[in-house]
This record gives C-alpha cells, structure tokens and sequence, in this order.
DNA sequence: GGCATTACTGACCATACGGTCAAATTTTTT
DNA sequence: AAAAAATTTGACCGTATGGTCAGTAATGCC
C-alpha cells in the first residue's frame, strides 16, 4: 500500500486551519506574507525563502504564482495602493471640517492599527526613494493631494478654518498617524504598553484630534454638535 | 622596472581629494558610507560590497576596521543615536514654552535636513520593530522622553501651556518633522520642488512652529518678544 | 638604518540567494 | 473515464553574499 503526498495533505490541513476559505485565494495568501516579509525587511532585504516560510508553502510554489521577486513585490504594493485609495475620497467643500479631520484622522489610525505592515512597507519604499513609485507620487497621489488641498484652501476662504498650509497639514496628519504603526516599538516602550490595543487607540485619536483641530484654529469646545 | 601599487596610489589621491583630512579618520569615512548604505537598504538589505563601493575602498579594508556586517551596523547606530542625545537637552520648566517647543521643531528639522540618512537609518531599526535598540528604548530613550514630558506637565499647571499628552506631543514633533527626511521624496514630490533646500526648510519651521504652537494652546499672536 | 606594528588588498571559500525544471499530483474539461 | 490543463514540489543551478587569509606595503620607533 502506497502513502500518497502526505506532505500535500498536511499542508491542505494546515492551510484550512489557517486562513484559506476558498481554493483560489492561495495568491492572496501568499500576498499577505509577502507584505509582512517586505515590510520589516524592504526589497533588498526580503527573502524569497522566508515568504515561503511565512507562507508554509514550499519556495518554488511561490514563483509559480509570481514569477519573480520584483513582480511579487509590485503586486503587494498595488494592493495597498489600491486599498488605501478607496478611503477619504468623499469630502467636500460643504463638509464640516471639523468632523471631516477627524473622520481622516480616525481612519488613518485605524489603518495603521489594523495593517501596520502596509505602511511599513510604504515607508520603506518612500526612505530607498520611491524606486516604485515615483510615477505614482506624481499623477495620481499629487492630484488627490491637491484636491483635498483644495477643499482646505476653501474651508480657509470661508472662514471655518484657521490659516495653514494645506498640503503641510496632509502631511502632519498623515506622519503623525501613520508614526503609530511604523514606529509602533518605540511608541508601545515610551507609552509602557504593551500592545496597540483599542484603549491606546481611543487615547490616540482623542489626542491627534484635538491637538490637529487646535491647530487649525478650531476649539473642539466651540463645535456645535 | 616594476609598477609598485598603482591602485594604492589611486586610491590614497582619491581619498585626499575627497574627505580625509588626517589619516586616521578612514574609520569615520567609512562610517558615513555605512550610514548611507544602512539607510537606504535596512541591515538585511544592505551590501558590504557596496557600503566598499561607496567609500572607494576594497570590501577587505572595510572587514579590517570591522569584525562583520553587524558590528558595522551597530557602529553606525551608536554614532547616530550619541549625536542626537546632544542636543534639546537644555530645557526646563523656567524656559519659555514657546520658545523651547521652537527650539526643538527648528533643530530637528535642520537635523532632518542635514543629515537625512541618520533619521532613515534609525527609521529602519524601528520598523523592524528595534532588535537593536529595544533596551535603549526602555532605558536612556524613556529617560529623556519622561524628563520632557515632566516639564510640559509643569508648564501645564502652571497654565504657561494647553492640555495635552505630554508624550504624544514629543511623537507629534518626532514624526511631524522625521517625516521630512525619512519621506523626502514624497513631500517634495507633492510641494512640487526639486529639493530640501533652505527656502522649503523655512517654510516648512513656519508652517509647523505655528501649527504646534497653536495646537498646544499658543496663539503665536500673544508671544511677547 | 632596522625592526615591529599597523594598514591594506587580491584571491579565495562556504553558504545563501533568486530562480528553474522535470516529474508528480490534482483539478477541469470533454 | 480519459485527456488536457493547472498546480505542486524535491532537486538542482549559477551567482552573489559575508567573511577569511596570506602576502604586501606603509608607518612608528629606536
């Protein structure tokens, strides 16, 4: 009587005790692998092998879904360009700035509690100088950044908020929130605790929100709710 | 007639007309390749090859005056984090908040500018979540952050200041002015400019001295000067 | 000068790396 | 059920990697 790929059967029961609930989303298995390896060790520093391992699926699996390292890497990267698209895409000049900053700010925290990797691996890629992304920062990112830059420049016109730099106050927001994820060590040791857990969230966005609308002019006493 | 070590004499004419002033400096200037090379690719990404390349200098040469990879690396980090704990270290509760907080955004984003590879370096170090600063983190880091963050306590009772999170604020600044270096490319990307020249410095100490003030409940109008 | 110490370097080594391939297995199509 | 297509994988390949070493050259000291 012959045993037959009791290795395969292994790993099927593996993958169904993990994370697999349908058969074709092996791909988007090992994406998410790939973003963590990516993030914590950037291109140069990724390991194919390692992928495989966070992966648990033998190395050459992972070529035949990605012919290369370089194409496995753009894919990741187009996946956390294109989830972070779909968000803060519907403000106005008729929305409340302040509610709006801070719908921004929550959202941004949020992502950087839930998926630190991606912006990790978005700050790898900006600090080695953007290799990948250079078109990107200026079509598509600088037209989104204009047009929420707009709004603010509109909000400065009609008075509602104080005066500011809108791209700079993109930016401030964007570090200071994105900090929490790619400097989450640091700030976990500095604050004493232990995970970025719900409570040093609320704490988090109670702080930013505050502080940001202060700085933009706005007393959080004075909104009428 | 025998050619003696032509490539040494290249080599040393190199050297002199780059930056060896002295001759025991070559350590120092193998450093600050090191510096370049760890910041832009991480410690795993980085090649020994290249910080060579970089300082002009046979791979062996760079083995000689360090054991490996890692001690180089550590080298470079000691060095970085030993020139940041020089500086803001002056303040207490008597100084004038305003001015401190001005102070410290001014000289960490002159550092940001000057030296950009340091803040991506040690940016590296924490998105790999620390392995090699995790007890200066929770020691000397911690120290120096608790220190700040009394005499902001203090300044806020003594009303000279807003409430804020002592701690956050110090992250706020931290990240809100690093992110001029570590994401360069982005912002001057986005600012439409060529390059972190003096003129975007200024603006950019304005923008954030204004801002920050105003977030803590400083209304740059009311400082008497 | 002569000698010891320090500094340098071309050639080399074991291993790890990204990537390939043929064979085996599973899934889909007819 | 058979053929075809897609998927999986152990074994392997050429190259790049961190690191070594023996030998050479420069420097310091008497």
């Amino acid at each position: 009587m012959k045993i037959i790929s009791a290795s395969r059967i292994i790993h099927m029961v593996n993958k169904t005790h993990r994370e697999l609930p349908a058969s074709g989303s092996i791909k988007a298995h090992i994406l998410v692998a790939a973003k963590a390896e990516f993030a914590q060790y950037g291109f140069e520093g990724a390991r194919m092998q390692r992928v495989a391992d966070r992966a648990e699926l033998p190395k050459p699996n992972i070529h035949y879904h990605f012919k290369s390292k370089q194409q496995l890497y753009l894919a990741v990267l187009e996946r956390i360009i294109e989830s972070w698209n779909l968000a803060f895409d519907q403000v106005s000049q008729e929305s409340d700035p302040a509610e709006a900053l801070e719908a921004f700010i929550r959202q941004k925290l949020k992502q950087a509690q839930q998926d630190p990797a991606a912006s990790r691996l978005f700050a790898n890629e900006m600090i080695q100088g953007a290799p990948n992304l250079k078109h990107y920062l200026n079509t598509s990112m600088r037209a989104w950044v204009q047009d929420r830059a707009l709004v603010i420049k509109q909000w400065m016109l009609a008075g509602t908020i104080g005066d500011v730099d809108p791209e700079r106050l993109i930016f401030l927001i964007w570090s200071a929130t994105q900090h929490y994820a790619d400097f989450q060590v640091q700030a976990l040791s500095l604050l004493n605790r232990a995970e970025f857990d719900d409570p040093v969230l609320t704490e988090t966005v109670d702080f930013l929100v505050t502080f940001i609308l202060r700085g933009c002019g706005l007393a959080p006493d004075s909104r009428t709710t």
